[in-house]
DNA sequence: ACCTCCTATCAAAACACGTTGATTAGTAAA
DNA sequence: TTTACTAATCAACGTGTTTTGATAGGAGGT
């Protein structure tokens, strides 16, 4: 465990998620609201096969959740991971700036 | 660029970091305060090279400060990229709730 | 100077990741 | 049913990352 509720391999999967340009860019735009992948590609000029692939790792993540009507997948972003996202952060943050190990080491 | 002072490549390289087992486990370890690599591979039961490895990601995205003290080095913390990471998570997290694209998409 | 200790760096191998273009699946309209 | 459209999946390729064991550098001690 890293910290508090979250699995080390789940706050590895969310970091990872974060970890890429194009991902962060989708995020960005998922912060506008809920956008379909069509209109994705459109703005991001990329290959539809790119965008559904990095959008399964931000789904895969929790970062995104989606939503089918009619022939359309829309995305967008899960507030939840956000909370989730901060408290990860906020658990590595508090450091006891307990000056230090004393002793000698090895 | 992302958001705020952050480049999106300093994003990338600071979320990067972050997704890796090894080198969380080593900031919750540095969390406790400042330790040297000896203490590190000890209580981590890595190979020292390994260690090396990880330390000089979390060294480059500005994760931690190396100091050295005659043979030892000793690794730490480094509060102000905590800060810029909070700063990151937070510029993630705004958003706008606007709930969506009225209009049909494609 | 020599030896020992701690750490960084290197090269090679193993592995994981992202991109591409083609195919498949699902939906809707004609 | 046929056609058109949106999106997911797949395999192949190229690239980047991590691990390993060996070597080199730098600091102290003898």
């Amino acid at each position: 465990m890293v910290a508090g509720d979250f699995s080390t391999k789940k706050a590895v999967r969310l970091f990872h998620a974060l970890s890429d340009e194009t991902r962060l860019a989708l995020l960005y735009r998922l912060k506008e609201g809920e956008q379909c992948v069509c209109e994705l590609t459109d703005a991001m000029n990329a290959a539809q096969s790119r965008l559904s692939f990095h959008l399964k790792v931000l789904k895969n993540a929790g970062l995104v959740e989606d939503r089918r009507e009619g022939r359309w997948m829309y995305y967008s972003l899960s507030s939840q991971a956000m909370e989730e996202l901060e408290d990860l952060v906020d658990s590595l943050k508090k450091v006891a700036k307990s000056d230090a190990s004393a002793g000698r080491c090895c």
